[in-house]
DNA sequence: TTTTTAAATGCAACATCGTTGCGTTTTATT
DNA sequence: AATAAAACGCAACGATGTTGCATTTAAAAA
């Protein structure tokens, strides 16, 4: 693996994804970091992120990437993206909905590495 | 209900989308389309499709905006755009699995409107 | 602590994607 | 055939994301 270092900028962006309650897009990161760090930094430092596995991408119904941090389960050293994720479509807050597990059954043919389930509508702050 | 017309363009489309096993991209429309129209026209063509309730739009793991056919039931003049996509991560196709349904617990709190559940991995000409 | 070297950054430039305004063309109703 | 509004092409614009390169900085080595 390469070698990734951690700078003011790269943890200022962490910080204010795990405090964050929802995940949030590059465009909302550069509004709440604005004087720290250019455009183009905060996009490698994502990248950066999502390689490290420290957090994670969603996309949204309507394409919009946003980032949450990744729960890792520490015990057994395994941690899965494959949770369900709620879009409000007036907010348009994405939250990760851990305690929901969907189940499914597995198409022929199809060889499933990611699961994607984002549910949406109204969240609780909305309705 | 507005007025809509049908056009040579539009109507090329739609078959275009209609003929296609896997879900298009306005970029991909814009390729086997050429010379039919103009840019603009194609995205002013799918959004008017979309709410016509004729096409749907499907946002995949990276964030790419694809349009599929919908298939209507007719027997009960319902339809949902709630079935599961499958997405390759090497051919980037996108395809409606229409025979498999999800379940899964509607979180408390929350309005449930739509459900995107998008299953990536490799498809079976890619497997 | 100082030196070193490769990662990280800032900046400029560029490509892609999607939208808007407006004058012109086309559909389909009168 | 005349008419009104929908649809179109084109130009321009804003937002989003990428790349190259010179400079700065983190962290390992001396």
């Amino acid at each position: 693996m390469k070698n990734t270092r951690n700078t003011t900028a790269k943890s200022a962006i962490l910080e204010l994804i795990k405090n964050s309650e929802v995940a949030l897009s590059h465009a909302e990161i550069q509004k709440l970091n604005q004087e720290l760090c250019d455009r183009v930094t905060i996009y490698r430092i994502l990248d950066r992120l999502v390689t490290e596995d420290v957090i994670h991408k969603i996309a949204t119904p309507d394409g919009t990437i946003k980032y949450a941090a990744c729960h890792h389960n520490h015990d057994n050293h395994e941690h899965t993206h494959n949770h369900v994720h709620f879009s409000c479509e007036k907010c348009h807050s994405v939250t990760c909905l851990d305690s929901v597990e969907p189940s499914y059954t597995i198409p022929k043919n199809y060889l499933v590495k990611e699961v994607n389930f984002t549910l949406s509508g109204l969240c609780p702050d909305c309705i």
